[in-house]
RNA sequence: UCUUCCUUAGCUCAGUCGGUUAGAGCAUCUGACUGUUAAUCAGAGGGUCCCUGGUUCGAGCCCAGGAGGAAGAGCCA
């Protein structure tokens, strides 16, 4: 095939009269007497290549099939554009339709849809000019994450996604499983008899790598992990998938504070990186957020654009604050004062949303990390505070999104462990592996587990998770 | 899982008090137009009013059940 060259490159090129050839998709075609001109992308850039179309020189059935969703290649030179919107154009000298769409068909219509719409459509999403904005930032942000703990000496570790214990606690799990459905063979007490399945066992996809990453973090002292993750919870909510892809950094010899110091330069360097790598297409993801927030009530809108929103992350320190000293300031705080919490405030009940919509949309007005919550209320491995009411914890807080970073500095002393298993009544059975790490050569560690999506939510300024990953898993759907 | 709301043309939506042939914008098609930028102008085609049952002389509209979707909450990342 002859060498295509990407639009983007084209779109910043200055070899006008240079013969190349392009391929792509069809946005939109203008069409009036003598010329037509087509909008292609190829989904390298955000921005479309003109090509202008001397009507009387191609055949009546070639300008037929050119409309949006064909696939084209296109030979011609390179110009200098003679309208407005663009320094580049391309005068077509021959075109050859690979794909027609059938405008009668295609449901993409060079027109504005709905997100609920191109949710049905997810096959053919990543042709709109939003969805290619999302999926090359999330791109770069897969990258950037590799590249920070990479240039940080941390080693990338693969962790299960078939495990055999459900030790975290961290949510319903999927079965996995190979006996029959209908008839699953039985043991003596009638249930069914997972010794005769695949594995030997019950087995379930993984809801977090973190167990296994503190085996990795016990030897190669730091790690990170960066896979799908599994929760079989029944949520339906704009926050949350059946299927996200977490990043989980375990550090041997961190403490909490050095958790958090490097939670905060990671975020600030994914966003920073966005920024200095994706900028035309948060120019453009900004743009469509403030067209859509023409729509709305003043009181609904939103104080910064997106731009704005993530210049401020990177250039603001996070607020710090222990759970205690945010009890404090919510209990003292106008909405509660007046009784507009529906939920009370008091010492040892979880934050709920309201709560922290409160502390970092209202209070502080920056992103929020919160320490030291009571046990109770906590996973078994975080260490505990002298005050033995505490643990060692961390949520990281971002406007708009709620908890994208979940962390804790963990217990590495084997009986406070074992007592806090068996506190809370966990089988310990299936966690003699992870006890072992705390019998031979324990040390002090940390991390945390960042939701993947949830920065690209932040990052894209999009609205519901189910926009930011192509494929998206939730209660009632797996179409595609 | 709970609460609230929604489902009418390919898409986004209107549809009055239950009343004759269900509308608009965009998209599509046809034509016009000397370079357009979500082109413009003129015209045309396009409907299982989510499904099932009920009330009624008559249901897009009222009632019951079901399905799907959205927002918020819970759970969390």
């Amino acid at each position: 095939m002859e060498k295509r060259i990407p639009v983007k490159e084209l779109l910043q090129s200055t070899g006008f009269g240079k013969d190349v050839h392009v391929k792509g998709w069809v946005q939109t075609k203008r069409e009036s007497k003598n010329v037509a001109f087509v909008a292609l992308n190829d989904g390298s850039t955000v921005h479309h290549l003109q090509i202008v179309v001397d009507v009387s020189s191609f055949s009546e059935e070639t300008l037929k099939n050119i409309h949006t969703g064909a696939s084209i290649a296109v030979t011609g030179t390179l110009a200098e554009s003679q309208g407005q919107g663009q320094k580049v154009e391309l005068q077509a000298r021959h075109i050859e339709v690979y794909g027609t769409a059938d405008p009668e068909k295609y449901p993409l219509q060079p027109k504005r849809h709905s997100m609920e719409f191109l949710r049905e459509i997810a096959h053919l999403r990543p042709r709109t000019r939003t969805f290619g904005a999302v999926l090359r930032i999330r791109h770069a942000m897969a990258f950037a994450v590799h590249k920070f703990f990479n240039d940080r000496g941390f080693f990338y570790l693969h962790t299960p996604i078939i495990t055999g214990s459900d030790a975290e606690g961290a949510g319903e799990m999927f079965r996995v499983t190979t006996l029959d459905p209908v008839d699953p063979p039985l043991n003596e007490f009638g249930t069914v008899d997972f010794t005769q399945d695949f594995f030997g066992k019950e087995t379930n996809l993984t809801v977090s790598g973190q167990l296994e990453g503190e085996l990795g973090a016990m030897a190669l002292s730091l790690i990170y992990t960066f896979g799908p993750t599994f929760r079989a919870e029944n949520s339906n909510t704009a926050r949350h998938l059946a299927e996200f892809w977490m990043i989980e950094p375990e550090m041997a010899f961190y403490d909490l504070e050095d958790n958090m110091n490097l939670a905060e330069d990671f975020l600030k360097y994914l966003v920073q990186y966005a920024l200095e790598h994706c900028l035309d297409d948060l120019q453009f993801l900004d743009n469509r957020l403030q067209e859509e927030e023409k729509n709305k009530k003043q009181e609904d809108r939103s104080p910064m654009g997106l731009i704005e929103k993530l210049k401020f992350v990177v250039e603001n320190q996070f607020e710090r604050l222990t759970y205690t000293e945010a009890i404090d300031i919510l209990i003292k705080s106008k909405p509660n004062q007046k009784k507009q919490f529906v939920y009370p405030v008091s010492w040892g009940t979880d934050l709920q949303s309201e709560h922290e919509r409160y502390l970092v949309e209202k209070h502080f007005k920056k992103p929020v990390i919160l320490t030291n919550y009571p046990k109770h209320i906590k996973a078994f491995y975080m260490k505990q505070d002298e005050d033995g009411k505490t643990v060692r914890a961390m949520d990281v807080l971002f406007p708009g999104i709620g908890e994208i970073i979940g962390g804790s500095q963990r217990e590495e002393n084997y009986d406070k462990l074992y007592s806090r298993i068996q506190e809370m009544k966990i089988h310990e059975e299936s966690l003699w592996w992870y006890l072992e790490t705390r019998k031979y050569g324990t040390a002090p560690h940390s991390g945390f587990g960042l939701g993947f999506e949830r920065l690209i939510l932040f990052v894209t300024g999009m609205g519901n998770i189910r926009d930011v990953i192509p494929f998206p898993r939730t209660p009632q759907n797996a179409e595609f």
